[in-house]
RNA sequence: GUAGUCGAACAGGUGAUCGUCGGCGACGGGGUCUCGAUCUCGUCGCGGGAGGAACGUCCGAGCUCCAUAGGGCAGGGUGCCAGGUAACGCCUGGUGCGGGUGACCGCGAGGACAGUGCCACAGAGAACAGUCCGCCGCUCCGCGCGCCCUCUCGAGAGGGAGGGCACGCCGAUCGGUGAGGGUGAAACGGCGGGGUAAGAGCCCACCGCGUCGACGGUAACGCCGACGGCACGGCAAACCCCACCCGGAGCAAGGCCAUGUAAGAAGGCGACGGCGCGCAUGCUCGCUGCGUGCGCGCCGGAAGGGUGAGCCCGCCCGGUGCCUUCGGGUAGGCCGCUAGAGGCGCGCGGUGACGCGCGCCGUAGAGGAAUGAUCGCCACCGCGCAGCAGGGCGACCGAGGCGCGGGACAGAACUCGGCGUACGGACGACUGCGACC
RNA sequence: GGGCGUUUAACUCAGCGGUAGAGUGCGACCUUCACACGGUUGAAGUCACAGGUUCAAAUCCUGUAACGCCCA
């Protein structure tokens, strides 16, 4: 896939997103039970600098929710400001990455910081099927949160 | 050239594309609603969007609530002097002490005759001290040598015994001594001379210390003179004393909207009293007066509660309620939220920190949390390349060109003033050393 | 953002001016046929770091770092 940023995927196969590239607030997880809400989910994938919670969204219309989780291990201040920014960015960049309908949470793991933007999108690119594999598991009501088992 | 000291400033610039936060204007969807607003979501346009440390949270303030922040105790802080400041533990200028050849730098730097305490080990002795080794003196015992006297043996030379005097040595008792040795971080002034039995501020000069006085300085203190004759060890970043300062909590303060410290249940505690006004009513012919009931206001006050680190005084709430237990919910929105002891420039006053006056500027306000991402260009630094133009007799130096790499520490969370810590490369002034003119 | 606390042996902790200690663990030896238990003995520490006060600092003062706790 293109990994070159700038260039939006060739591949725009009807994404309902309309607003493009913009990142609006409805694009993002803004509330803290929100991301609460998705700790317990077992829809993860890993990559080596992140892990990646999918969850049910509030409409299965509505466009895909972000929200990035970096905490004090990962690094100082200015390090944990500009990997959520290269997170956003990446997430913005690629509207076809996940299906209407899910929200993800990011975490970040220690030597995040290391990295540019294209070693996010390649590390991402790579877990493509496997994500959207599980955001349609979710959408179809498997793999939901176990709330039982995680009180 | 090299090593260093101090000061002030900066924190790469610019363009394109895609984004983001809040402000203003226009438009649209939704919520609330006193129907005019307000909040929220989005589109378009205009202009704005991290730092010198935004950091650590070590001090000081504004602001908010607790009582307008009150009194006493306890507790905490500061600590040479003078000034600056809203304030400070900060800053400036001085003083003293210490460090450096120097430019310059560092210092919690009040009081140890108000009291209490500590000074391990070593050492004789560690605080109004002490005699271990020594030194000195008197006396006594013993020994040695010399001289004198008496007695005695001997022919004599000379020998023996006793006594006396002087000297020396060994030992003992008593006394003097704090000079020397030794211990220690520290041994009750230092050094030199006189003096003495040996010594000692015992005496003297200089130094130190203390007291008094003169002079200079607002003061800390400096300087000079006289006197005293050592009387005054160190530790207060030990308790403490003295002087001055400090109420507590913190924007997750606090306020508004929505709303459940609710409704309800069980147990326990309790207290209502006085005055005034109005209304109704009874006694009274009526006014006045008296009695009863209801309502309102004021005063005192119980049970009980609050007083935001502790105790007391006090203060406040409470007044048909209060306390305990059970019961049961929300996890939202808005304000506070940025004009500030604000910045810059000039002038005046001041050694300076700083103050005063005038002019100009408009400068982030988020809330899972914006200020970014990518690609160019220019400037800066380092390395490499052709060793190119050019310079030099030469080794070599090389403007410019091309390529590669690099740019620190670090992200607002109510706001200021400081301190401390982290960190990049340039600049200016000054100091030491070396070489040359 | 704000308010606090702790750093001492490999681990858990005492010590709060005068040569750094305990328990567990570790090594060696004894005991046992062997192991465990038990006994004897030994090693192991820049007292987080850097300055200062003091004759003397793990201890007192100042600064720094790391780790941890609390708030509606």
């Amino acid at each position: 896939m293109i990994v070159g940023a700038v260039m939006p995927p060739a591949t725009d196969h009807a994404s309902p997103s309309p607003a493009g590239f913009a990142f609006p607030k409805a694009r993002r997880l803004r509330r803290r039970g929100d991301f609460v809400r998705l700790h317990p989910s077992r829809a993860r994938v890993h990559t080596p600098h992140f892990l990646l919670l999918i969850g049910e969204g509030p409409s299965v219309e509505a466009a895909a929710r972000l929200g990035v989780t970096v905490t004090r291990k990962v690094g100082s201040a200015v390090e944990r400001n500009r990997v959520k920014r290269l997170v956003r960015e990446a997430f913005r960049l690629d509207p076809a990455l996940l299906p209407n309908g899910v929200d993800v949470v990011v975490i970040a793991k220690a030597g995040a910081p290391t990295l540019a933007l294209a070693d996010v999108q390649a590390e991402w690119d790579v877990v493509r099927g496997l994500l959207r594999r599980r955001a349609h598991e979710v959408l179809r009501g498997e793999r939901a949160p176990s709330r039982k088992g995680r009180p």
